[in-house]
DNA sequence: GATGAATGAGCTTTCATTCAT
DNA sequence: AATGAATGAAAGCTCATTCAT
């Protein structure tokens, strides 16, 4: 007896390697925003891509890894956006918790994925090695950090509690403005987190 | 149909049903420490706890569940921890940054359980309800805050900006902190959050 | 630490044997009705009757012993609407297929109730004694049935055959009225019914 | 976190997805004949079929979803069965009825499985939409009775009562027919029920 | 009689990953 | 390089039934 045919499948349309490689990585991304990490199943990607499932393990070992991928390249967005003019103390702490707040509320679906992965870093083996950067952002201000402490422009404070210091309001800002909890103008919001983390860490 | 007759069985040491509640919980806390929340199964519950499924599922109805159970504590254990003395505005400020670092460094578990189910509370629907609660912690500082503004003791700033300034300096250490990132005398540490909580929001 | 109480347990009036008897059957009637044989759980009569499991079980020997003892009411009251004043061929007809919309009408749940445990009856061994009751209704028909082909009142049809051209139509339109596709003057349609059985019978 | 690699399988003989597709149909339907609908696991499937639990849930939606699909050549075949070479109010009234029977003694299992997924429809969700189709049949026949109504060659009777004198007497000795308690040759019950219809509604 | 905690096999379903084609 | 069928362990959860108290 005849029964329904399985469902026509729509013909793929033929791409090079690294099209199909972009095109996986942009629906990982897609997905990746919209539902969290977690939620995003392998099928998900693989629908939003028009990639197969193969096609996706050819190129990239996993979802893991295509997470790892794209947080490379968040993380490179996060501290291009922090890069002060000046090098003083002043421009350069401020410029870091501002730079903080402009690419999140530019890109609050990757905050919320950043903040997921580095959660899950915790406990997840597979996000190890990111999750130093996830906690920590860019070091490059660490760095400079040490110098303004020796140069007495700063609190002589170790870094983790410099960094809280000067992250720490604009990452919780941002929790609350990401999950619909907070709208400040992104202008006011940077210029008053800022100019908040001079004033905690100035000498 | 009919489910196959129950078997015969081990008997099982019996407990009230107070008792055996307060077993699951206490396993479920131990496990989602351990191994975080999602990395958590009923079935490790289950071998913790020595009760059965049926049992945990005839008292809690779910994962979710128990762990709503567990977080009430939690954020009642916090609340406790940052009453101050005093009401003026500064000894509120400072007591309620510097209680939360003092609540976590004391409960470090407890607070990366917190914050696991706070960054899962953004897109899992069971975690909606505890969700505000998580992210902004206890309300009654917003409700001074709004007084203290009146009273022009402290800038006038809506309350997730202020939120932001108090709590997030304290919470970024905490996150450092217990991922061993970080370890700064607890008194030292509830000091300088405090202190900074109060410079970043005083009039 | 303090953890919510087990919640409450409201206080059980105190019934004698019989009438927890009568209440967990109405529950069980209720529920059945209600929701279907299939999806109502033992939990949802405990609810509904206020008795606790062991109670349930202490009086009845489960679901189907339920069900089994509600039924055979069920059928008694069927029975009941059927039965004709005079006992003229044409009368014990006519009152069979108007006594069963009649009833059904008027019982549109138990009907259904009726109809799912039929179905069930098919393949589960625990309703095959009252299969034949269920498919076939009250037996005496068929015997007056007989006594009118003897005395050449009605065709000469084999039972099953005479029995679904009796019920057939009413039980189908029963089921069309029950799950709400069909709405006649249950007056009318115990008329037309009657009438229909008796031409499509007699001799 | 990451569900545990894959580990080594036995080979399983390769199939086309059609192949596995027609595989898992017809064990379906082959445990749903033989152990009733709701009986049915996925696992029964699974055995009969030679497929595993993720082949079935790759081709199907779920256990509702296989009924489905068997549920739509079993109504086309019906269908099939039911048409009339002759377009007469007499010939077609006939022929559905007739027809009905034909197919129905011919497919007595299918017929079960169909008057099982009946039942079923009227309380479980997943068959809702399907439920009319299953209740009254193919509605092809409404559509004709309608113009046999306007011509008065039948007579003016709403269509759920027409349905009922005309299918009604066939789907009760169907239901006596295909569970052991009728037995009269396939043609004379269709001649008998066939005729048993057109004396019922002719004007 | 009455209680309700305890049972645990069994259910449906998911999904990261593999691999024959 | 691409395909997508196949894998199968493991998940959360249900529920008729038992039985110590």
């Amino acid at each position: 007896m005849a029964r329904a045919a399985a469902k026509k499948v729509k013909p793929r349309k033929r791409l090079t390697g690294d099209e199909r490689r972009e095109s996986i990585l942009d629906a990982a991304l897609g997905c990746f925003l919209e539902k969290g990490y977690i939620a995003t199943t392998i099928n998900d990607i693989r629908e939003a891509s028009g990639a197969t499932t193969g096609s996706i393990y050819h190129f990239f070992d996993g979802k893991g890894a295509l997470a790892m991928a794209l947080l490379e390249d968040a993380v490179a967005g996060w501290s291009g956006e922090s890069t002060s003019t000046s090098e003083t103390p002043e421009a350069v702490v401020k410029a870091s918790a501002a730079g903080l707040i402009s690419w999140g509320l530019k890109n609050p679906e990757l905050f919320r994925f950043m903040d997921e992965i580095r959660t899950l870093a915790v406990t997840a083996p597979e996000f190890a090695d990111i999750a130093d950067t996830l906690v920590e952002g860019q070091s490059s201000v660490s760095t400079s950090f040490s110098k303004f402490v020796k140069a007495k422009k700063v609190k002589d404070l170790p870094w983790p509690a410099a960094h809280s210091l000067i992250f720490g309001p604009a990452y919780n800002y941002l929790r609350l403005a990401t999950t619909g909890r907070a709208r400040i103008a992104a202008k006011r919001a940077a210029e008053l987190f800022g100019d908040a983390a001079w004033v905690a860490v100035k000498a």
